[in-house]
DNA sequence: CAGGGCTAGTTTACAGTGTCAACCTGGGCT
DNA sequence: AGCCCAGGTTGACACTGTAAACTAGCCCTG
C-alpha cells in the first residue's frame, strides 16, 4: 500500500477514475482546486495523461457540467411534474433550481458562473440541450412563443441572481435566508404568470 | 526612448501610474489580462514593485472595485434623484444599474462576479459602504425596515442575474435584448412596490 | 565632508498552473 | 522473432502571484 495513488485502471478505466476524482475534488474542494497535476497524482497517473482522454482541462470540466445539468434537469422535472396550478408548479421548479444551487454550489459555479470564454469551447448544442430547464419554465407561461421564452428567461435570470449572490455570500446577513428565497421566488413567479400588461399597472 | 516603458514616476507617482495602467488593462482587455508582470512592464517597473504600494494583487483590484462602486453609486443617485413616482424612480435606478453592467462589464465582473474568496480580504466596511446602491433601492419601498431591505435585495438579485447572464452571453440570442431588459426591470420593480401580500394572490 | 541609515526598487527564487513534444514500454499480431 | 502501436511518462515552456534578499541613491547627522 504505497498510498492513495493506486486505484488506477487503464484505458477507459483510467478515464472513469479521472472523472470520478475530478468530481470528488469539485464537490469537496471546489472548482479552483481542480488541477491536472492534483487529479493525476490522486488517480495514479501524470497530469499529461489526462490529455489522452480529454482535449483540455476545460473539456474535462465540460463533462462535469453535463453531469450537473443532468441532475438539475432531473430535479426540475421531478419538481414540476407533480400536479398543481401553473403557478404552483412554476414555484416548485424555481425552488428546485435554487436548492440545487445552494446544495451543489461547486456544480452551480461551473455551470453558470464560469468565465464565458471557458464556455466557448462548450458546444452550443450541448448547452442548449442542457438548458432544457429554461424551456420548462417557458412552457408554463401560456402565451405566444416569444413572450413565453422571454418570461421564462426573466424568471431564470432572477433565480440566477439570487443563487449567485447567496453563494457568493453577498447578501446582507441580517436577512433571514429562507424568507428571502421564498419571497424572491414568489415575486418572480407571480410576475411571470401575470396577464399581459401593455401599459402601467392598474 | 527605450520604448513604452518610460512613463514611470517614482513614489506616489508610480502608484498612480500602476493604478492607471491597471484600470486601462481592465477596461481594454478584461480582468483575466491583469497580471502583475504585465502592469509592471507597461509602467516601467518590476512586478514586485507593485507590492510596495499594494499588499497584494487583490488589494490592487480592490482599489479598482472602489472606483467601480463610486461610478455605480453616482449613476444610481443621478438616476433616482429626478422627480417621479416611487416606481418610476426605482425603474430608472434599475435601468442605471443594468446599463452600468453592460457598459462596464469588466468593472461589473470584479465588483460582483469575482470569486468570493478573492473578496474576503476586501474590508467588509468598504463593501457595505459600497453597497449604498442597495440602500437606495430599499428606502423606496415604504415598509418596515427589514421588509424594505428584503425587497431591495430581491430587486438587486433580479438585476444581478439579468446582467450576469447578459454579460456571459447565456441569454437566448433570439430574444430582443432591449425588450428583455425593460420587461425584467418592470417585473422586478412592480413586484418590489406591490402591497404586502400575506397569502396567495387575489 | 565622511558615514550611517533609510527609501524605493530590483534580482532571484519558489511553488503553482495548463499544455505540448519527444520519448519509452509492454502486449498483440504477423 | 520482429514490429508496431496504444497508452503513459519525462521534460520542458510560458505563464501566474508573491516572498526574501540584495542594492543604488539620497538625506541627515556627527
Amino acid at each position: 500500500m504505497t498510498d492513495t495513488s493506486q486505484q488506477r485502471g487503464t484505458g477507459a478505466d483510467l478515464k472513469r477514475a479521472i472523472l470520478e476524482e475530478a468530481r470528488r475534488t469539485l464537490v469537496e474542494q471546489g472548482y479552483p482546486a481542480l488541477s491536472t497535476r492534483k487529479i493525476g497524482s490522486a488517480v495514479g497517473c501524470t497530469a499529461t495523461s489526462i490529455y489522452l482522454y480529454f482535449k483540455s482541462k476545460d473539456a474535462l470540466v465540460h463533462a462535469l457540467i453535463d453531469e450537473g445539468f443532468e441532475e438539475l434537469n432531473r430535479r426540475l422535472e421531478e419538481a414540476m411534474a407533480a400536479e398543481g396550478t401553473g403557478l404552483e408548479r412554476l414555484q416548485r421548479g424555481a425552488r428546485a433550481f435554487v436548492d440545487f444551487g445552494l446544495e451543489r454550489p461547486a456544480y452551480y459555479e461551473i455551470m453558470f458562473l464560469l468565465r464565458p470564454e471557458r464556455m466557448e469551447r462548450y458546444p452550443a448544442e450541448a448547452y442548449r440541450r442542457a438548458r432544457r430547464s429554461l424551456d420548462a419554465f417557458a412552457e408554463l407561461a401560456s402565451v405566444p412563443a416569444e413572450e413565453g421564452l422571454r418570461r421564462g428567461t426573466i424568471v431564470l435570470t432572477a433565480l440566477h441572481g439570487l443563487v449567485a449572490l447567496l453563494i457568493a455570500r453577498r447578501i446582507d446577513a441580517s436577512l433571514d435566508q429562507e424568507t428571502l428565497i421564498t419571497e424572491a421566488i414568489r415575486s418572480a413567479c407571480v410576475a411571470a404568470l401575470a396577464p399581459h400588461s401593455t401599459d402601467g399597472a392598474s
